[in-house]
DNA sequence: CAATCGTGGCC
DNA sequence: TGGCCAAGATT
């Protein structure tokens, strides 16, 4: 691409940021680079509102890396809350671990080092090694493969999964300088969050709307339609639904209790549908399901076994 | 490379 | 109402 054309998407895109961006917590320049390696686990598949409340109590209550290393990771679990993909607080928490051990308590600082780190893979490392030490990386999430698949392709939306050209696209659209690349990889990603959205994109805020390729091209339709994701009758339903009951859990949970169908033990509002208890039950899983699904969570590390039944990580 | 792994809001 | 989708990582 011509370099007044590059620098002219730089200028309009981090412009518009300048004036739109989300004044999110962990963009605050006070922001720890633990806050920030907190904020982008979180984030993984997860709505920004979603995280925001859950990231807050987490910074009180483990404002370093020693802090949340300090205990036991089914604390780091039940903290975790209804945020989803809950391996995800176990990992966090192995991050922790490994940064007290390793790192002297600090967040390492070059996207190798944060790499080794467990639940960091490519884009978490580039993310914080950018927001956080201001490195120049080359930044790929949904959000940017998006805007990089309209704006420059032409596609209605990136590839089904991450491709070497994407990647040598990101690099070539980079600004040579690190704060200007930093700035970029924030900007192009809010673009993607709040405009060039997955569905019904909002073109008329666009910055680079006369930029667009995609929109040049008429708008074409995706060459491929998305795989839904299955949920209902699946392992995954039961997992959740199960992880609930440990959560809400104060100590062990009797592994009959998660394992039995809807059943009277003498007290039946304990197993209203309304208590996870209950929404387990409700599922209405087979056995061999239920057990499978147990067995993934012990196997996993979300759930253990003790004397007196099943509980979180102790 | 494709499957797996939660959760809830939105259209 | 129900499928789609969200700042991915791991195997």
């Amino acid at each position: 691409m011509e370099p007044e054309h590059k620098r002219k998407l730089h200028a309009r895109i981090n412009g518009w940021f300048a004036e739109n961006a989300r004044d999110l917590p962990w963009r605050d320049p006070e922001c720890s680079p633990w806050g920030i390696l907190v904020s982008e686990v979180m984030l993984q598949q997860t709505p920004v509102v979603r995280v925001l409340p859950v990231w807050h109590e987490w910074m009180e209550r483990w404002p370093e890396p020693a802090a949340l290393a300090a205990e036991p990771s089914g604390e780091a679990v039940r903290a975790w809350g209804r945020l989803g993909y809950p391996r995800r607080a176990l990992r966090l928490h192995a991050a922790a671990a490994a940064i007290t051990e390793v790192h002297g308590g600090k967040v390492p600082d070059t996207h190798a080092a944060l790499l080794t780190l467990p639940g960091v893979g490519d884009y978490t490392a580039a993310a914080v090694a950018s927001f956080a030490f201001g490195r120049r990386e080359t930044v790929v999430d949904t959000n940017i493969r998006r805007v990089h698949a309209r704006l420059i392709t032409g596609n209605a939306l990136p590839s089904q999964s991450l491709t070497a050209a994407e990647m040598r696209l990101a690099d070539s659209l980079l600004p040579d300088a690190d704060a200007e690349a930093v700035a970029w990889n924030a900007s192009v990603m809010e673009l993607g969050a709040m405009v060039c959205t997955a569905r019904s994109p909002r073109c008329e805020e666009c910055p680079v709307l006369s930029n667009c390729a995609w929109v040049q091209a008429g708008r074409p339709e995706p060459h491929y339609i998305p795989k839904g994701q299955a949920w209902h009758g699946t392992d995954r339903q039961v997992r959740g639904a199960m992880m609930a009951v440990l959560r809400q859990a104060e100590g062990p949970v009797l592994r009959e209790l998660l394992l039995t169908g809807p059943v009277d033990l003498g007290a039946p509002a304990a197993d209203s549908s309304l208590s996870p208890l209950g929404a387990l039950h409700a599922l209405s899983a087979p056995q061999e399901q239920l057990e499978r699904a147990l067995a993934g969570l012990l196997r996993d590390g979300l759930a253990e076994l003790s004397d007196a039944g099943v509980r979180l990580p102790a």
